[in-house]
DNA sequence: TTGACAACATACTCAGTAGTATGATCACAT
DNA sequence: ATGTGATCATACTACTGAGTATGTTGTCAA
């Protein structure tokens, strides 16, 4: 009783979550290497202390961000994947489900969209070397998920493509591309976002041959 | 006679180029930020004076590898606007050639895809502010040319979308990708950029409803 | 009460980098 | 031959920004 689970997401855990919140902006805005420390920590208004006491380094906190960002990915997608709809639905909605998530969590999707290329080119001790090794596994079981519904549905026939690697670097960029050009409308902000969504996994469902609904 | 126009592609234009050449490929492997006018002297065996003697700033010269990508857009693809094609043709002829530049100078079109948006903030000089929006300018009568034909073949009822501003931007995301993940092969150099560049093209028209030819 | 530790703020160090000032070399015109 | 300007290299300055060392405050357990 009273014991430390009781609290787990008291004062310290939302600290180091406003602190991802603050640096999943300002890595969108700025990019990686132009967003300094004392950036974040003046959007939050606090100082460097408060952000290197719960990261070590700037690259650590970026690659936390990148950490939230891909654990979001697969709350809402890998769920679809264990439902028994057809391929070709799954990819549907798997589509719709990460076209949502890049439009509600941009600047974590900026983030995972920047990713670990940038990370792996700089000098890295080899602790950080194997987390940026595991979340780019982590990426490339995402996109696995995807890969392994295109098969099928290629298989039934509902959609085809050349080479598997090309249609789903192009997909995923297509699907990805609002966290570059997407501004959300003041007024009718879930009516906007769900055009939008609409708009890009039928061009990307498109683009892989497949018949409208 | 003897007229400097005669030699007007001699040395110091050839230095020029060299330089430009350089630091689009520094920028796009490291950004901008983070590429230092030290890495692209290196990479040429010079040092930062034959850099800062052809250009003012880092900004210039980032600013004129963007410009010169933009330049080799519009000289492969704005002479078939003037064709007498139908606006589908000339669409599948325009993307068709833009996708072959983003594979065949992938690094100064990885420039003008970082683009303006990255000069744009921070402390600019009247002037570099003014050939900032000069240069968007220029992206933007580039994306005009494929607006453009965009309208007509959807009047002509061969390309369906809802909203012509989101299409034209996943249409270009989508087109743009090579300079993301485009790796040449060593072999075969030819016949696998035909291959990639095929594959895209299909997959942006699809996706903007296109019947396959 | 007190000691211990978490959660920061403050005040530094130091390496890297944009930009400059100046010197060296060479071509070329007069 | 000589001055002149273009084309660089060398040697600086000034500043930013990552990381650290240390101080301060509150909290909580014994």
């Amino acid at each position: 009783m009273g014991s430390p689970a009781l609290r787990e997401n008291s004062a310290p855990e939302n600290s180091r979550l406003e602190i991802l919140q603050a640096a999943a902006e300002s890595f969108e805005q700025r990019g990686f290497s132009a967003t300094s420390i004392d950036d974040v920590a003046r959007m939050l208004g606090c100082t460097k202390g408060r952000i290197y006491h719960h990261f070590g380094s700037k690259a650590d906190l970026f690659a936390a961000v990148f950490r939230l960002g891909m654990e979001m990915n697969f709350a809402a997608v890998e769920p679809l994947t264990h439902t028994d709809a057809s391929a070709t639905e799954k990819l549907r909605m798997m589509a719709e489900e990460h076209v949502r998530q890049m439009v509600t969590t941009k600047p974590f999707q900026r983030v995972v969209w920047d990713g670990v290329e940038l990370l792996m080119r700089g000098a890295l001790t080899p602790e950080q070397r194997d987390e940026c090794l595991r979340l780019q596994q982590s990426r490339k079981r995402y996109s696995a998920l995807f890969r392994a519904q295109m098969e099928k549905a290629k298989a039934d026939g509902t959609v085809q493509y050349d080479d598997l690697s090309v249609a789903t670097q192009v997909l995923f960029t297509c699907l990805n591309s609002p966290v570059f050009w997407y501004r959300p409308r003041i007024a009718d902000l879930r009516k906007d976002q769900d055009a939008v969504i609409e708009q890009v996994v039928r061009f990307g469902l498109n683009g892989l041959g497949m018949k409208e609904a």
